[in-house]
DNA sequence: GAAACTAGTTTGTATTGCAAACTAGTTTTG
DNA sequence: CAAAACTAGTTTGCAATACAAACTAGTTTC
């Protein structure tokens, strides 16, 4: 038999805040880009306003982004911005689902 | 700008059965045992009794494990296994991980 | 200046995930 | 041999989500 229990806790383990497949696709999108914009990413993302909306509130208060509000003429726009923590977040949880990754798929 | 959209949809079509993290590290271990009893299961994954309890319940539901019900002795053992929907919802949500994680991390 | 639109937030609800409390029986002990 | 303690698991109650409908605040159009 081979060593499961090591995979068990780094299943376990996994960062929730990250784990959330909405959550992971804004992150997701944050890592590839300076700065995105709330209707952007609502679009590509697929989400409703408010459950977009309190999804980034989650990022933020988990310091994993920051949200830049400005005005385009005078409309309000939101963008956002992943911070290091996110992104160092990001990259931790990559590295989590690596390990629990069996090695192939059956060719 | 690369391609993040597809991805993208790949993470938000995860499977939730599945990717809740107790009901895959219970998978995990159901995909590499015949049969795997309800405490060793419990031991090997720390959760708490009822949460084991009502997890396998759902995973029974959707199709992805059986309950096996017997007796040692006098004793009441209840174990589970895979089933082939099981394995295959796990394969595929292996699949789904390993499009949505970037091609390798900083080397 | 009323109606319709933009950009987002708040509120309400239904679903979870979780462990404490419970059930049903078995073994041990006074 | 009955009370206490243990085994094996289920049900219940609660707190935290995730989600979208309804709302807020302002702007543009008619």
């Amino acid at each position: 038999m081979s060593t499961i229990k090591p995979d068990l806790h780094a299943i376990l383990d996994l960062d929730r805040i990250v784990h959330e497949p909405a959550r992971l696709a804004i992150l997701t999108v944050l890592a590839a880009a300076e700065a995105v914009e709330f209707l952007f990413l609502q679009r590509i993302t697929g989400l409703s306003k408010g459950n977009l909306s309190s999804h980034t509130q989650k990022l933020e208060a988990a310091g994993f982004l920051e949200t830049l509000k400005a005005f385009r003429g005078r409309i309000p726009v939101t963008s956002f911005q992943i911070t290091e923590d996110g992104r160092a977040a990001l990259h931790a949880y990559h590295k989590q689902l690596r390990a629990l990754l069996p090695k192939e798929g059956k060719p």
